[in-house]
DNA sequence: TTCGGACTTCAATTTACCTCA
DNA sequence: TGTGAGGTAAATTGAAGTCCG
């Protein structure tokens, strides 16, 4: 398969509109095996170019007269492995757009999801494929360049394929996740803001019982007071305070004193 | 150590398709 | 029945980062 592959390079302009042509085309005529690449001006091209979609490997390897693109041997990677045959794998699948006077016109009869103006019809991944997919998702978020391979011919799709749906599933992941912080956020939020209004209502109490009552008032045990003058605390009874947290304080104090927390104690 | 190419991932965006009022 | 709006998912684009020779 891949020794009878000869690929051809042509440039050219259409005055079709942007989303109809101008696209970097790669595709395969499957009877004979030949190779077709529609260079144009498109940003497509380049950035696939520039991210290796298409390997120069493949470009200067397999046609020599694009010598210019051959110069990537050197680079030996795992990863890299497979990514002749993966890109061999991805061209088998591409189309061949040829430019006509009218524009691109789909070369592959029989190709289902291209319009007939040369746009690309999107891909429904069906049922079973996106369990198998979630599947995989479930074991590994990420993929390399193997998994995604095999998954690729396991369910009958472009390993670029495979490595979008991954893309876009942990995008969708992260947006997902990215809700549930906010919800977890605002109901710290509600929670705060009634924790708030409820003190608040606690102080207008306890200033209007002040009013009412401008007496002492003990909240801690019977036996635990607040001296007014040097606002030390002692047991009524001549004892010792115990460990627990307590409250003493007189309505009008500026400075409650806290038992049971070293730091506050003066 | 620096540089550049190969490669991956991500965020943002576009595009095609679907549902529903 | 046709249509537009909105949602969703596939696909594209460009930037940033890592690895390695």
């Amino acid at each position: 398969m891949m020794c009878n592959t000869r690929l051809s390079l042509s440039l050219g302009l259409s005055s079709t509109p942007p989303h109809q042509n101008n696209k970097g085309k790669l595709s395969t005529n499957d009877d004979n095996q030949e190779l077709t690449l529609c260079l144009s001006t498109s940003s497509e091209f380049t950035n696939n170019y520039d991210n290796n979609r298409i390997n120069p490997q493949l470009l200067g390897g397999v046609n020599s007269s694009v010598s210019s693109f051959s110069n990537t041997s050197s680079v030996k990677r795992e990863r890299d492995a497979s990514s002749f045959e993966e890109e061999v794998e991805n061209l088998e699948t591409k189309r061949v757009l040829l430019i006509s006077p009218k524009g691109l016109v789909d070369h592959n009869d029989d190709d289902e999801d291209v319009h007939d103006y040369g746009t690309r019809k999107k891909l429904r991944l069906t049922k079973e494929q996106s369990d198998v997919l979630e599947d995989s998702f479930k074991e590994h978020t990420t993929l390399n360049s193997k998994q995604k391979r095999d998954l690729a011919r396991r369910l009958s799709l472009r390993p670029r394929q495979v490595e979008v749906w991954f893309q876009n599933r942990r995008a969708r992941t992260k947006l997902k996740q990215t809700e549930v912080d906010c919800e977890i956020l605002r109901k710290c939020y509600e929670d705060l803001k009634d924790e708030n209004r409820s003190l608040n209502k606690e102080i207008q109490e306890l200033k209007s019982l002040k009013k009412s009552q401008p007496f002492r008032v003990q909240l801690s045990a019977a036996t635990l007071s607040m001296c007014p003058s040097c606002e030390r605390t002692y047991c009524g009874s001549g004892g010792a305070t115990d460990n627990s947290t307590k409250i003493s304080f007189s309505i009008g104090d500026q400075k409650p004193h806290f038992y049971g927390i070293p730091s506050q104690i003066h």
